[in-house]
DNA sequence: AAAAGCAGCAACCGCTTCGAA
DNA sequence: TTTCGAAGCGGTTGCTGCTTT
């Protein structure tokens, strides 16, 4: 009896929705180690999951800087702009979105703006596709009427308005001759970066904690919801972000804080110089992953 | 009140690309 | 140059919850 080396069972891992505890592991294990080799993530943080599943968990949903809920008229007409322009190409699209996931706006495509922009060919067949959102159907542009009706403010209003941080100059992709080429190096556009999160809290006196209790515990007002990340106590959700802070606040704390970063790494900014707890994530001039 | 239909979304699957050996 | 493993990406599936009948 026995196995050969080729007829080794492999090890069962498990499919399907990721449970609270699951998170928790995955969420304190990079964030003390990084992921590193995404094949051992699961290993080391003591999940029945393959790496990718992980690599999937932490991307879109667990990685810090993540917005969710539902899409401002910006990043719908950022989407519906670079769609036309870029096709499919979901993680590019979703790097001119900060806090999107590509995912999440693959979804969002198939299941609202794909059939928006259907009802706009067939309605103006004659025209070359228009994907901008018009005005007169902003309002009933809801994606989600069901979630419409639990409170979750209209896209149009001024709350949902001074939340949204995405912020895309849709003239100056327009009007660079070579869109495609400079969206494909993803070099003209700011980009949110786990970094940029991490130093936001850091400096917010967050005092990034080595454990992910500690993380919370800083935010007393926030609760985690392991599906929909942080909620502030009155309920609206805070990926991340900082309420009330503009786009171009953002940004330009993005900006100055991508300067003090040298060469292709982040170099011991949390954790008191353990610099092993951060090199794992690597700097590039995309999003970070 | 129950069943059927529908929509949204999380997660999986498989293909492609990339980099190291 | 080739091979192989890891990562990235996009298409698709299937579950869940809501709406409609």
């Amino acid at each position: 009896m026995g196995f050969k080396p080729s007829d080794k069972p492999k090890p069962k891992h498990r499919k399907g929705l990721w449970s609270p505890e699951e998170d928790q592991r995955l969420r304190n294990y990079i964030l003390r180690h990084g992921h590193g080799c995404w094949s051992s993530v699961p290993i080391n943080a003591g999940l029945q999951r393959n790496g990718k599943s992980c690599r999937l968990r932490w991307i879109n949903y667990l990685r810090p800087g993540l917005k969710r809920g539902i899409f401002s008229k910006e990043e719908e007409e950022t989407i519906l702009t670079l769609h036309q322009m870029l096709g499919n190409k979901w993680s590019q699209i979703a790097q001119h979105l900060p806090g999107r996931t590509d995912n999440e706006i693959k979804n969002y495509w198939h299941s609202y703006l794909k059939k928006k922009v259907n009802k706009v060919e067939e309605m103006e067949p004659n025209t070359t596709t228009r994907y901008t959102s018009s005005s007169s159907d902003t309002m009933d542009s809801s994606p989600s009427p069901k979630k419409a009706r639990i409170g979750v403010p209209n896209s149009d209003s001024p709350e949902y308005m001074e939340k949204s941080s995405t912020y895309i100059d849709h003239q100056s992709i327009l009007q660079t001759s070579d869109f495609p080429k400079e969206a494909n190096r993803g070099s003209f556009l700011p980009k949110l970066l786990f970094s940029e999160w991490l130093s936001l809290d850091h400096v917010n006196g967050g005092g990034f904690a080595s454990s992910d209790e500690g993380l919370i515990s800083q935010n007393s007002n926030l609760q985690y919801t392991p599906m929909h990340g942080f909620l502030s106590s009155d309920g609206t959700y805070s990926g991340g972000f900082h309420e009330g802070t503009s786009a171009t606040e953002m940004f330009s704390s993005q900006f100055k804080f991508e300067d003090q970063i040298s060469g292709n790494g982040i170099v011991d900014f949390i954790s008191g110089g353990d610099v092993n707890v951060c090199n794992d994530f690597n700097m590039s001039n995309s999003v970070m992953y």
